[in-house]
DNA sequence: TTAAAATCCGGCAACGTTCCCGATAACGTT
DNA sequence: AACGTTATCGGGAACGTTGCCGGATTTTAA
């Protein structure tokens, strides 16, 4: 509450405000003697700038703005892990917002971002995200802005993603290549980027290994709890032996909705998620997975924020970094 | 970057920056008229005011800092969602920082989150945090912090908890109803709060069925990677007939050593673990657990938080809510 | 008619900090 | 002796906003 700032300084110590604030930054015009006093004084009272203060000078805040669907997921987590790491050593703070997978709030809170003054944006869509305009205004007045996950081809801006298309097509290759043949892909809503890129990847492999393409063996889940229960019983009914799940939520849903029908993993359907969970070994049976590394992400989105906003203009960005991805094969698909 | 403030809305309407400010904020003060033109151009120019100055200028930032020892745990993200929760509804932002489990950093962090004039602190403490006097510092100067999940009974704050006592309790009844009696206990460091609160229901229920507490079957994990597998490998030898582990992380390494070790869950011994993850059911075999509301802890700290920082003071607190826990018995304790 | 009140608005200070511009000595240079 | 340098410091403005004080004009009441 009782905070002291440069004035009390000056004050005790008979200077003007300019004297202490240069004493404390090093000026060179400042007496060695009086900077000691000054030193000394504030350290005793364990002066700190006042942060506010500073950002209403310098018109800015320090601080980076991070937008996720949902932090309790453990992929967003683990990303946010690794950007707080970041901001951390490079003196910034991090404040969170959640989108809920609501395109509405996605832009309350990218408002929010704003007029709270964050220094740059790190986003993950929300998957009713269709139209990115709110970010293309943002864009043109020059907020660093850096998009990772869920990101989206429309918008001119640095992206940092897992490769998802290399983690969908080793998925499906390995099905391939333990003998499957009919591969079901249970995947999440059509417009996010990273939809398209497992798609492509699961299309590639089939290509590849002369797999015709059966579009109604790809279907879409929305976020809702109970969803994947009809999608898994449509697609048995298609006689598939082989699951990709292309989301974490999506194989525990797959892996739940089996186990509940009694269908025998990996006997009857193999299954292979697109997940980050730590626990994939515990399951039963323990689930083959892509994992995303999910840390490495979040560090990256936010260096290459961090050295926007600091205008570190080394790398003609923007660019899309493509982590890759780490196939861990299991028991689910054996 | 080029926002519009008060000033620029005085100059175009030739107005002074007092004006336009009590015109926005409806002051009766104000021409009916002069008012509609200022709120128009406003809106027009999508004028915010900005968070800044009036912090600076209100000596509050409306950021409440929450200090966790990691946000990628399924526990404290569940904690975090609830908190942001509450703090969106109610106008304030969410600063996160990390204490990763060291006393230092949790010193750090709490200083940063005192200069970034946060107005309240949500906290739950370090595993190696023994000493709470930089805590008791805040409290003096009468900075609003409520304690989470991880409290101190030395400071004289208000705490959210779960039931640690309850749920531990109904852990190790659930164990005994189901015919166990030598029944160990794999904790966490017992410096923290709920260590001590979940030992002692595990007393209590030991001591009400009439079974002798064994000390040696009480063995206490670090949060290194491999901590566990020793302390299982010297409970086994004691031939326990369960395992109640005090954490989520412990009961998942717990039940991955026991696997490794091809003891049979739950016919030689049963487990059972203190926890929140959201595919318990799923694992091999699905592990019964006492389960945290997370979430619900996260709402109830951050409504004390934010009550007292706005400083209503309908209810005389300190004190501590504990929040119940859910037993959910699955395979691994039938 | 005049004083009092109501209506409407501007000026200024303040929050904590930095920076630009001076000010004052003490000194050295021609 | 006059002037330029250097060293050391203070004054004031500015960042965006609000609140107090006061001022001017008009309306109301006595």
């Amino acid at each position: 509450m009782d905070t002291i700032t440069i004035k009390d300084i000056a004050r005790a110590l008979n200077l003007s405000t300019s004297t202490v604030s240069r004493a404390l930054r090093d000026s060179y015009e400042i007496n060695p003697e009086t900077k000691r006093l000054v030193i000394e004084y504030a350290e005793r009272l364990d002066y700190r700038p006042n942060p506010i203060a500073l950002s209403l000078k310098e018109n800015r805040s320090r601080v980076i703005g991070v937008i996720v669907p949902q932090i309790a997921n453990n992929f967003f987590s683990q990303v946010i892990n690794g950007i707080e790491a970041i901001a951390y050593n490079r003196g910034y703070n991090v404040i969170i917002f959640q989108s809920h997978e609501s395109f509405e709030r996605e832009l309350l809170t990218v408002q929010q971002a704003v007029t709270r003054k964050a220094d740059g944006l790190l986003i993950s869509l929300s998957s009713s995200t269709s139209d990115v305009s709110h970010l293309r205004t943002l864009q043109e007045k020059k907020l660093p802005i850096v998009l990772f996950d869920r990101v989206s081809a429309e918008l001119d801006l640095p992206c940092v993603t897992a490769d998802n298309f290399a983690g969908a097509f080793a998925a499906t290759e390995h099905l391939i290549q333990t003998g499957r043949r009919r591969i079901a892909h249970v995947t999440i809503p059509p417009y996010i980027s990273i939809t398209q890129e497992r798609l492509a990847g699961y299309r590639a492999a089939l290509e590849q290994y002369g797999i015709p393409y059966v579009e109604s063996l790809v279907q879409y889940a929305g976020f809702g709890q109970y969803e994947v229960e009809p999608i898994i019983d449509d697609l048995l009914s298609q006689k598939p032996d082989a699951f990709f799940a292309a989301s974490d939520r999506l194989a525990l849903g797959c892996l739940a909705a089996l186990k509940k029908r009694n269908v025998a993993i990996p006997e009857t359907v193999s299954l292979i998620g697109f997940t980050n969970t730590p626990v994939a070994d515990l399951l039963a049976p323990p689930m083959s997975t892509v994992e995303q590394p999910a840390l490495e992400i979040g560090q990256t989105a936010a260096e290459q924020l961090i050295d926007l906003i600091e205008d570190k203009p080394k790398k003609p960005k923007p660019g899309t970094v493509r982590i890759p991805t780490r196939l861990h094969v299991r028991t689910s698909t054996q």
